[in-house]
DNA sequence: ATTTTTATTGGCTATTTGGCCAAATAGCCA
DNA sequence: TGGCTATTTGGCCAAATAGCCAATAAAAAT
């Protein structure tokens, strides 16, 4: 492997190492209805808010989500939704595991 | 957020971990083109063998890939190839960066 | 001007991950 | 059987990650 397609493999590794975490995926999720603010996805989430923050600055970083400030606000929003359509194929990968661990008992 | 939904993306975050390294996102990309082996891989990839069977053993444990094993070669082969649609939604995170990168400079 | 609210950053520890080497396992062929 | 090839597994170490608390920053309200 070439350094080139290295340095293509490992910058889109960034992108899907972003979204690898519960917690991020769940800000995804939800910021899929519209943009949210810290606090309340803090709330939401149910850890420390710096925590939150780190999460959103590491979507933010990847480029996955954008910010607004508004007053002491600051709202975070999608920037590409078409991540949105990547979490059916993750279903589709669980639903089929199951259904073979399910084979397995019958 | 309730146990049953941390349950979920969980779920939902092993499979996107399972992914979210340069070297299996290679792999996935090799593999949309049909089975190889892992010593194929292995020549393409340039790292220890032990090191890349770890990584196919982390797609399988997954459900990303699956395994024929003929004689003393084990194939691995896509079992959702819709992860590929996927890709090209980071393909599209990482064009947008880059133009607001230029954006900035010009 | 001080306080309050919202958010980010730094520091710390615990855990996980990734890579190599060496050892073990499994099938094939002489 | 013994040797060869292909693959997996265990051990170890270095580096990255995740979480909390404390400290800081910045805008709003009193």
């Amino acid at each position: 492997m070439d350094l080139k397609t290295q340095t293509r493999y490992n910058a889109r590794a960034e992108i899907v190492k972003a979204i690898a975490h519960p917690t991020r995926l769940f800000i995804v999720d939800e910021l899929a209805g519209g943009e949210k603010c810290v606090c309340e996805l803090t709330k939401m989430i149910g850890a420390d808010i710096s925590t939150v923050s780190k999460h959103l600055s590491i979507l933010k970083n990847a480029g996955i989500v954008q910010i607004d400030k508004r007053g002491t606000q600051v709202f975070y929003q999608l920037k590409c939704p078409c991540i949105l359509r990547f979490f059916d194929c993750v279903e589709s990968v669980l639903k089929e595991t199951a259904r073979e661990h399910i084979a397995i008992v019958d």
